[in-house]
DNA sequence: CTATACTTATTTGCATACAATTAATTCAAA
DNA sequence: TTTGAATTAATTGTATGCAAATAAGTATAG
């Protein structure tokens, strides 16, 4: 009876021997959860994380924003316009480097976040995860962010 | 000198404070890794690991398929007419159940589990994570994948 | 100074993700 | 048995992600 057997010829592609799948799935099934949360502010998750950064700073340009969030100016660019659309952040060139696109907050931006202060609250109560658990995720999840090459 | 401290009214919407967020960007900059590897055989990482799955156990119906990667059919139908267009599988309506939509692996798709066996290897190589830390990794994404509600 | 290299953001094209709707088929209750 | 409910994919529309090319501004070597 030789069933296949995880170290078989193949094992490196199964999928249940993956590190990267449950990463995917997980990043996806959590983002998801945000969505009941953030519709009635008006924002996608993107457009959330990416007004994190300017509620805790007011401004910054377009390139300190995607070092924060991993993410280029292809994908921010339209995040950055669909956000000063709805009165959120105002966009400006630097007048000491008029390559830079600032990106500022505006009073709309600020009232926002006591909106947004119950998403946390919210999402967490949906992952059932120990405290201890979540904080060592969390942890390693820092860790192979730096140590992934280049 | 009171700085703003990490407990202050806002602290639950700091970026810092989110285990999602290096969940989201964790999870892109390790798919990310897998370009260069993927793109030889043809395929992008969505079509990968539905291939994994045909490499396991050569035919899924599109539902089944969608339990596993935890995607739905609106994601997967283009994936899946793109792998056929390529000639990596063949897409069929069950004759028990006309609704349903099988989906198997052709021999082209059978021997380009070769080629990939490289994938893992290669992608591995770019993260330097300890064997323990990545089990334990391993372990905690699972276990959030069980503990998300619904 | 000036041509060239570099930096920053935008644009373009492609492939997802996903909610919502639709279409086809099967199931199941009255 | 017949009709309404449920199931399964496909379709539609919106919003990313990201690579590659482009455009505009800045720095720098000679």
């Amino acid at each position: 009876m030789a069933e296949q057997i995880s170290d078989c010829k193949y094992s490196a592609l199964r999928l249940e021997n993956q590190l990267c799948f449950p990463l995917y799935a997980a990043s996806r099934e959590v983002v998801k959860r945000y969505r009941p949360y953030l519709d009635p502010l008006g924002l996608t998750y993107t457009q959330y994380i990416a007004m994190m950064v300017f509620w805790e700073q007011r401004k910054c340009s377009v390139k300190e924003l995607g070092e924060k969030l991993y993410l280029d100016s292809g994908t921010l660019t339209p995040v950055l316009k669909s956000l000063e659309a709805k009165g959120f952040v105002r966009r400006y060139r630097s007048t000491e480097d008029e390559r830079v696109l600032i990106v500022e907050v505006t009073e709309a931006g600020e009232q926002l976040r006591d909106l947004a202060l119950e998403v946390p609250k919210n999402v967490g109560g949906c992952i059932h995860l120990e405290d201890d658990e979540a904080a060592e995720l969390y942890r390693l999840l820092y860790k192979l962010l730096g140590a992934i090459e280049e």
